[in-house]
DNA sequence: TTTTATTGTTAAGTATCCTTAACAATTGGC
DNA sequence: GCCAATTGTTAAGGATACTTAACAATAAAA
């Protein structure tokens, strides 16, 4: 119970998160980004990247572009690490749902020290991805070859999911709606048509639905099932 | 990532909890305990304690003596219970040593959430109590009949050992000895003799070694083996 | 009884991390 | 080119939770 110090600041830790999430996503690293991922004024994200520079985790391009230093990526990778570890050990292990899931593993990521960590790697087998098929950074995952966007199937072929990015993951009902749907990583479907606006109609293990253009864009699949 | 609230601010949790386990192992609750417990200055605790009696979770007695209001003693049954719970699933499922798996818990008991208390319970078979033999609140635990100080019991004497309070926990090293010379609730032994200033030397598992008597009083035993 | 130790409090100050208000500098659409 | 939206910053302020210094009151010890 005496107060303990992290190395590193938790505030810290969720910036260098947000900011190798977003870059991960294809996102642009500027702070108005990150101010919407983290849900804190722009003001407060100024004050923090600042400190950050300040503490050598980031640079900022002459653009406004944030990029984590070698410090500020050990930083980041180390979060990332233990949230998509975390979230393999509460849907494995402790049977939580994707929802529940990924809102404990926010917290969960900065408690959990190497030597948890180390433990949790070899209970769970040494997983290469979270549930929702994101890379564990330093499990050596490779994306396998030719993965697309969903939106870029054509109509009538098959694909097979192969991971939902970070960004989706924050949208509220995102998850729950995916899982619901078995819109999940490993699984195979049909895409049906695709409407005007974008909107996919796909089918996985025979019910059909509608999903959203943006969200159709993010969802990584493989063609083929 | 975006900032979670808890319901109660993580120093209403440890203030509670530092309350609860003084008064459990019979300490006098005033606020120079509470300040040597956490590590914090005697003015910061002054502070808190009046900013919790204001939030309605303590009671400021006549004599300074410092009590839960129902509010508090809830607060700190759930933390005690997610600190012994959390300490049973390091212990048990990720095979952490004693001294590691406090240190651990210290932090895990303001992340786990309802869902992952409900979830641990059921994985671990409902322990109730800490691998330190610390009863888990709500768990309905009750001490075994006869349960002394490990310094009442007679020289010569068989004992075995029901549990170590959570004062000596706190103690540097403390763990990790009681560990290593098997002096863990379960265990059987025999008190070989007292020396003049209290130090017990007692017998577990074939290697007697000296255990001092603040230590010795406050371990909790049975008589027989 | 006098001294010493313990205890609680007040005051002033610090660090972290957030907020809103207001303003300048871009960027993009038409 | 112009208006609007987006972006970053400055300024001022607030909550939390700590610190040290200094002081008064009480309890224990000599």
């Amino acid at each position: 119970m005496p107060y303990e110090q992290t190395e590193h600041h938790p505030a810290f830790e969720e910036y260098s998160e947000a900011i190798f999430e977003l870059a991960e996503d294809g996102v642009p690293v500027i702070q108005a980004r990150i101010s919407k991922r983290l849900e804190v004024s722009r003001p407060a994200v100024s004050e923090m990247i600042r400190r950050m520079e300040r503490e050598d985790l980031v640079n900022i391009g002459g653009d406004g572009e944030i990029t984590l230093t070698t410090e500020g990526g050990e930083l980041a990778t180390t979060i990332v690490r233990r949230h998509r570890l975390a979230e393999c050990f509460l849907t494995d292990l402790l049977g939580l749902n994707w929802t529940d899931a990924h809102s404990e593993a926010g917290r969960w990521e900065h408690v959990i020290s190497p030597l948890v960590e180390a433990a949790m790697l070899r209970t769970l087998g040494d997983p290469h991805t979270c549930p929702h098929g994101n890379p564990i950074p330093g499990s050596g995952y490779e994306e396998p070859q030719g993965a697309v966007g969903l939106s870029e199937i054509p109509a009538g072929d098959a694909f097979t999911v192969i991971r939902i990015p970070e960004e989706l993951e924050w949208e509220a009902g995102q998850l729950a709606f995916l899982e619901r749907t078995g819109l999940m990583p490993g699984r195979s479907g049909v895409v049906v048509s695709f409407a005007p606006d974008g909107t996919a109609t796909v089918d996985v293990g025979g019910n059909p639905f509608g999903v959203g253009g943006p969200t159709a864009e993010r969802i990584v699949v493989t063609p083929g099932a």
